[in-house]
DNA sequence: GTGAAAGCGCTAACAC
DNA sequence: GTGTTAGCGCTTTCAC
């Protein structure tokens, strides 16, 4: 018989079912409660014989240590809440994924909260769910109202965000407007002077900075080639493609439509740069013969069509956030925020010297 | 002093701070704990009268329950737990996006568990870190080994699988084999005989089958194919992508290497056919009239790249999971498990009928 | 180095 | 309907 359950009971040899408690593991082990307790936190102030009685001991019942009852009494949760505004995003994807190695290394858990729309943006900041839920906050590529920045320093546990700088929060990122500035040289370099933007369209959704700090670099450096020739800068040529292959698509066949077509467009993300491709290869148009175009991001894809672009280190952002909420989290002092993680120009087949007309 | 203090301290206007307490907002309500308790929770029992004045207290004070005291009472957390291979590939991350949606909207949070790699899976088994932590578990495209299986059904909680069927767990999927068929028939009715397959390569990293279900769908058709023929299959032409276009790039590389070659490939996901198209392109091919090519996914840039493929509804996918995880959870009763998506052949510009020679 | 006891903040019986 | 009373399972002084 009792072959036969422990056989049944399975996983560990023992009959063991999920309340296993502290004082089991105590008895087994023939010590208290607390030292346990200890023991098994690896704290100082335990004999080492007597904690590896306990770790045998705990080993055996196959026990683990209750989170909800450990942060009743510690106020940690060994948790942190990742806030995004997308999941389903290469960028965004490609972020969590970075910053979920690192929290694993670390023993943290990672509670996952998708914004979706802007009723569902409200309704999180309305709830809170991750109020006492978490030891830290992340915020992914969100600019955030000032009511809800307060809402969540209000949290009282520290906040780190990505690709933008909030106040009391630690933050990374990359020079944007810098990498902006080189990729549009770049197009002026080849000659280009007719150049046009695909970005955000306003209102921006979910309030990105990012598009705006890339159009600010676009304007910068398409202006001052206007003007160096004279010529006047067509407002036309800033498009929005809200950061999808569709919006880029619909965005390049606008720019198609206007009696001075643009001769290079640089896309504020892949994604666009994509839809734009496809648009011009629909309108027979080649890349680069006809039209440059450069992206922004470096996605997966984009080696695969010869995009050229700007790279950013998105897994490595995300790793650097989680090492600044880890070092916030053992009370290690932080290097002077932001940290600004490098870009490259990534030059592949869709740009190319104005041709001699 | 005082000013001073409540001033520092912030964040609503009122001193509050983190520790507010079920009897604080009684005392303001002038009730008991308890009564506050059920109001907050909306269990029956409380007067209508009573419960809008706990509201207010608990607005006023802006006061949210301990998830971890009222998770060590009550032994339900409100949050599930979502075991993924990978995080930043398209397919995870639609499905993890869809999951997310339907467990938001009924107040649940996601933990999100990545595996990495064998160690890293090794270790999540050994550790457990959901043990406690979660009402539910769901694993996405992810089989089990027994013991792995065992452990996780230990947990005491429902167990949902996407893409995968476990005994002792409610799952969702597509018709994979049904599905690969179709596809394998289209390319048979366009009348290609030289048709190869890419899949996964064995050992297989983190044990898919969805992959050994397309193979074997394709050998079926293939083989059938050569039958009629009176000629023999080519063990040459199953190779294996690993999932990426890397792969599919260099399993494609690898076909055109062969003294017989195929005039259509069928990929196993989109993102090896992409590896695939670009590789032929290379090589000077034309797609379709040199080579056909079809995915499987309909990934967001099928469309892009003119891909003719298996679209599966991945959102769908993981929003059915998050349903059946609610149902369960609230001990409704389950429709015969697994429940099957449908899946349906889009074509595009990258098959077409064999040239004939 | 170890144990006893007092919570951590909530919920669930059980009375009233 | 509402209040009282025990816990839920751990951590943490404070003694020893």
């Amino acid at each position: 018989m009792v072959v036969t359950r422990m056989v049944a009971s399975a996983c560990n040899g023992r009959g063991q079912e999920m309340p296993d408690k502290l004082d089991d593991v105590a008895r087994l082990a023939g010590v208290s409660a607390a030292t346990v307790s200890r023991a098994l936190r690896g704290v100082p102030g335990v004999a080492e014989r007597t904690r590896t009685r306990v770790l045998a001991a705990a080993a055996e019942l196959g026990y683990a240590i209750s989170p909800a009852a450990s942060s009743l009494a510690t106020g940690r949760t060994g948790t942190v809440g990742v806030i995004v505004p997308y999941v389903d995003r290469w960028y965004f994807a490609r972020l969590i994924s970075g910053v979920e190695r690192v929290l694993r290394d670390a023993g943290l858990s990672l509670l996952l909260y998708n914004l979706g729309d802007d009723p569902g943006r409200a309704r999180f900041f309305a709830d809170l769910p991750l109020r006492r839920r978490v030891d830290a906050v992340l915020v992914l590529s969100l600019p955030l109202k000032e009511s809800e920045r307060e809402l969540l320093r209000g949290l009282g546990t520290p906040l780190v965000t990505i690709g933008t700088e909030e106040p009391g929060a630690d933050s990374v990122g990359i020079d944007d407007h810098g990498a902006a500035v080189t990729a549009m040289r770049h197009l002026v370099q080849l000659g280009h002077r007719e150049i046009a933007f695909i970005g955000e369209n306003a209102p921006i959704p979910l309030g990105f900075t990012t598009p705006l700090r890339r159009l600010a670099a676009y304007r910068e450096v398409y202006h001052g080639a206007c003007r160096e020739d004279g010529r006047a800068p067509d407002p036309a040529f800033e498009t929005g493609g809200g950061f999808t292959v569709a919006g880029g698509e619909r965005a390049m066949g606008a720019l198609l439509g206007l009696r001075r077509r643009p001769t290079a467009v640089f896309a504020a993300s892949d994604e666009m740069a994509f839809g734009a491709l496809r648009t011009l290869r629909r309108a027979g148009l080649r890349v680069p013969a006809d039209v440059s175009v450069l992206g922004f991001d470096d996605h997966d894809l984009a080696d695969l069509l010869e995009l050229s672009t700007v790279a950013q280190p998105v897994a490595e952002l995300g790793e650097r956030a989680g090492k600044l909420i880890l070092a916030r989290l053992s009370g290690g002092k932080i290097a002077t925020s932001p940290s600004i993680l490098g870009t490259r120009l990534v030059l592949r087949g869709s740009t190319a010297p104005l041709a001699g007309r």
